[in-house]
DNA sequence: ACAGCACGGTT
DNA sequence: CAACCGTGCTGTA
């Protein structure tokens, strides 16, 4: 690095609504009601800024009276922008009175734009041989960039990223950062309220920049543009220029760069203490002594003595350790902001870490001697299979509880997870968590196996509860009145610069960890008693408890994919993908992005006129959705294409070029990971990568099927599906008689029902016909209304309606079956599984009919849904523990709601297939047989 | 960067 | 008409 100078140039405005956006949700109000959320928020970056680079040099530019240039040139510049909040223009004169008194220079010019000050500035200490670095957010200025000024651009979630030319230059597709004017200017910027060109958005921008270099050299050669495009730009000259010239940074401001006034120096430690203890900011006179490195007075390094564990704190603000003694009143304070919600700091707790050695053993024989334990284990990485454990939170008494840190070194991390096996393998002693599936997947990758009862409190509240989230800030909030530590607070928010659990120093990941292990100890004490109900409790204990061992097993084992298989129809993909670009623009006369609803709409409907009044969205778009173009495309060509490609677009982003990236590297296999409490009616999900809908119905899509594999040669795919489980449950459950004689003949159900429905023979049913009665029969699961169906099929609103009448004279108890379901809704406020599983519908006795329709319809899908989830979780069950218990190499990997997966090994494969068949098909007795078909093959296509 | 929308994939 | 999840675009910030 070179010893060069570095100048800092604050945009103060920008910084201040930044800080104050911050705490929007949040704001600071101080004892004396005033709100000090930007001056805090400002306060802390430029605080934040010093400490991190120790700038030699460093001023803060304010804006003064709007720049007069700009308004002369365009009197609508900056007109919409809303008025300046109260807070911010409070905060303005605080900051240049802190900034005083930290002999900081605050730049500022009456008639022109902080913009202007900084660049100007930049552009003289540059000749100086500065480093310049202007702190700012506001992407206009990449425009000043050069070889030694740079962007200096906070981060959400923490952090600066710096830009130099490089930056720019790929950021907004230019060679040089000068055109980043041109491209303000092409595509405006609605919040300085300059124009730029009609019907010009990012895109468009860059793409014109990268042809035309400049707007000057757009607007000179227009004639080469075509369509609309042309038409509005060509109409729009004088604004492009102006709007380039509004967007230029101006550097002739009549300031000047007096290096000895800009050096950074020591601040007057007594003015700032007085300004800040005016404005209540206890945490923030810490930092800022800290920043300067001036002496702690006394109370101060008291304070951060405290946090040495194991801390026993009784409440927020305690007086003895207030800075300022007698005001407890601090802006800063969380119970001030919180209203009356209980915190760690509001509320008595001892929580401890535990050091390696003597205490280590002794805690171990403690944790050993209890019945029931509440843990939580604290790790790198959300990523169950390349976490590592950085601590572990053990809490077995409200209020109490401890953290044992984990090593980094693998050696000692595993000695330590060996010291506590006798705990965890414990068969006796009861583990309490939230989302055990985590933990124990993580556990699993030491080796280590969670044996003994388990609580889980998210799949106790999903029973509860299944509408609700299950998080467990919002449990804690819901059921104990306590807001936890966030996690943002300790480790950032999502995002690059988010720090890692390691890093978090002990006395706060103790705090945070055993917390969380506490605080699900106490939703546990509440849930159990929830659970009460007969149903509930044996729902939990035989089938959500024992799935989550088997799910967890299942992600951990993952399945095998094909990549190169994949790479190979990404690239016919491509080729066919750009064929059907080039048609779509040569029928529209113009290029433009397909994949955009809002362009193609405009494309389709206003410029093509392929319609006389074409249906629009609800946010007032042209609407494209399939269903619509597909009317269209017998007429035009181009609709035909923009299907296909829509569809072969989608095929590629969502699947084949998707999968490939979420293949473990250190597996080598994809993990999916299945969610047990966020589908209301009982059945999973599965995402990162979601797995259960991997296409089937078309050809083109099915090949993504064909990259699933065995994990080698020596075993195979199978494939085993429940044959129509909803049908069969709602037949049994409405004791059709009709329907179950059907079934129990093993008939073609669809074909049946055309048969009754339609009255001809079985042989004679037609092609149409049978997808009719297709298409009811769904639509019953789904609580069919005319309307639906007539959207569904080819028929009318009237056939229709006649359909449907004529299918309930065919099944009238099943007509009765759904009149019974949402009766029984009305007077009891739920619905439930064969199970028990129950579903609240709160909106069942509505007023608002549309509202109360979709209740009813929950009450006729929710259990038959429900109860063909409940029934596949105990075959899932079943199968795993035969698995084991027989020590079978087959593993079970995917569960599609209605069909299971296995990777066999090929000498189990008779053995297993019966095995498989015979415990799906008994899992669960209905009066309607279950029948289920296997297939084998060397992919999930071919098992079909 | 994030939220909301439109769209489309599965059972 | 039920239950989901992921992608890309767009406007706001």
């Amino acid at each position: 690095m070179s010893d060069q100078k570095r100048l800092f140039l604050v945009d103060a405005y920008a910084l201040i609504f930044r800080g104050y956006y911050a705490f929007i949700k949040n704001p600071r109000i101080n004892s004396k009601g005033l709100d000090t959320s930007a001056i805090m928020g400002f306060m802390n970056s430029l605080l934040d800024v010093i400490k991190r680079e120790r700038p030699d040099h460093l001023a803060v530019c304010f804006d003064k009276g709007g720049s007069a240039d700009r308004v002369e040139m365009f009197e609508a510049y900056k007109a919409n922008r809303d008025e300046t909040p109260e807070a911010i223009k409070i905060a303005v004169p605080y900051i240049q009175d802190i900034l005083k008194a930290m002999h900081i220079p605050i730049m500022v010019k009456e008639g022109y734009e902080a913009d202007d000050v900084i660049g100007t500035l930049s552009k003289q200490a540059e000749k100086e041989g500065y480093k310049t670095f202007m702190v700012t957010p506001d992407k206009d200025f990449a425009q000043l960039v050069s070889e030694n000024i740079f962007m200096y651009r906070p981060v959400f979630g923490g952090g600066y990223e710096t830009w130099g030319i490089a930056e720019v230059q790929k950021k907004f597709e230019v060679d040089n950062p000068l055109q980043v004017i041109d491209f303000l200017g092409m595509m405006g910027d609605s919040s300085d309220n300059i124009p730029g060109l009609p019907g010009v958005g990012e895109k468009t921008a860059k793409k014109l920049l990268a042809e035309y270099g400049s707007m000057e050299n757009l607007l000179a050669n227009t004639h080469e543009l075509k369509g609309k495009m042309k038409e509005k730009i060509e109409g729009a000259k004088e604004l492009g220029l102006l709007s380039k010239k509004l967007a230029t940074i101006m550097l002739d401001v009549p300031v000047t760069f007096n290096a000895k006034d800009f050096e950074l120096e020591q601040p007057d430690l007594q003015k700032v203490t007085e300004i800040f203890q005016e404005l209540e900011f206890r945490q923030l006179l810490t930092n800022f002594e800290k920043t300067f490195a001036v002496e702690a007075i006394e109370t101060a390094s008291e304070e951060t003595k405290i946090k040495a564990t194991p801390s026993e704190v009784k409440s927020a603000g305690a007086g003895q350790f207030s800075l300022f003694g007698g005001d407890t009143n601090s802006a800063e304070a969380p119970t001030e902001t919180t209203y009356e919600r209980k915190t760690a700091e509001t509320n008595s707790h001892f929580y401890q870490s535990v050091l390696p050695g003597m205490a280590t053993k002794l805690f171990i024989k403690n944790l050993l001697s209890q019945s029931s334990v509440c843990f939580d284990t604290e790790t790198t990485s959300l990523n169950p299979i390349t976490a590592e454990l950085v601590g572990i939170a053990f809490s077995w008494e409200t209020g109490k509880g401890f953290y044992l840190p984990f090593p980094e070194a693998k050696d000692e991390a595993q000695a330590l997870i060996e010291a506590l096996r006798p705990f965890f393998e414990n068969e006796t002693i009861q583990k309490i968590g939230q989302n055990l599936k985590y933990d124990i997947k993580v556990l699993a990758k030491y080796n280590v196996q969670v044996k003994g009862k388990l609580f889980d409190t998210m799949l106790a509240h999903y029973l509860i509860n299944p509408d609700m989230r299950h998080n467990m800030d919002v449990l804690a909030e819901t059921y104990l009145n306590y807001s936890p530590i966030s996690i943002e607070s300790l480790i950032g928010k999502n995002g690059k610069n988010q720090l890692s659990m390691r890093d978090v120093a002990l006395e706060k990941i103790t705090e945070y960890a055993v917390e969380d292990a506490d605080i699900t100890l106490q939703l546990k004490e509440h849930f159990e008693n929830e659970l009460g109900e007969a149903n509930t409790q044996k729902l939990f204990d035989d089938i959500e408890i024992p799935l989550l061992r088997v799910l967890a097993a299942m992600e951990l084992e993952g399945i095998n994919l094909d990549k190169d298989f994949l790479n190979s129809l990404a690239e016919q993909l491509n080729t066919d993908i750009k064929d059907l670009e080039a048609k779509i623009y040569e029928a529209a006369g113009e290029a433009f992005n397909i994949a955009s609803p809002k362009q193609l709409g405009d494309i389709l409907f206003d410029k093509m006129k392929l319609v006389d009044k074409p249906k629009k969205t609800k946010t007032g778009q042209y609407a494209t959705s399939e269903d619509i173009l597909s009317y269209l495309a017998k007429d035009h060509d181009i609709i035909q294409h923009i299907l296909d490609f829509r569809g072969l677009s989608k095929l590629k982003s969502t699947y084949v070029d998707a999968l490939p990236l979420q293949v473990e590297p250190t597996t080598g296999r994809v993990h999916t990971d299945y969610m047990q409490t966020v589908a209301a009616t009982g059945r999973l999900s599965s995402n990162n990568p979601n797995l259960q809908n991997i296409p089937i119905r078309t050809e083109r899509g099915r090949q993504v099927r064909k990259a699933f594999i065995p994990r080698n040669d020596d075993y195979t795919l199978l494939a085993a599906d429940y044959s129509q489980i909803e049908l069969r449950i709602i037949a049994a459950l409405s004791e059709e008689e009709t329907m179950i004689e059907a079934f129990k003949h093993g008939e073609d159900i669809h074909a049946s029902t055309a048969s009754k429905v339609f009255n001809v023979p079985i042989g004679e049913v037609t092609r149409e016909q049978r997808s009719n009665a297709k298409t009811v029969n769904f639509g019953i699961i789904y609580g069919v209304s005319a309307f639906g169906l007539s959207n569904q099929t080819d028929l009318s609103r009237g056939e229709a309606k006649e359909l449907i009448d004529t299918y309930y004279e065919t099944y009238p108890k099943l007509k009765n079956y759904i009149s019974k379901q949402v009766d029984f809704a009305r007077d009891h406020g739920y619905v439930q599984t064969v199970l028990g599983r129950r579903r609240y519908l709160k909106d069942i006795n509505s007023r608002n009919a549309v509202v109360r329709a979709a209740a009813e319809r929950n009450a006729v899908n929710a259990p038959i849904q429900g109860s063909a989830a409940d029934i596949i979780k105990i075959a899932m069950i079943n199968i795993y523990n035969k698995l084991e218990a027989g020590n079978y190499k087959t593993k079970m990997l995917l569960q599609v709601h209605d069909e299971l997966v296995f990777d066999v090994y090929k000498p189990e494969l008779e053995a297993i297939s019966t095995l498989i068949k015979t415990e799906m098909e008994s899992a669960f007795k209905l009066s309607v047989p279950l029948d289920v078909e296997i297939g084998i093959g060397d992919n999930w296509l071919e098992a079909h």
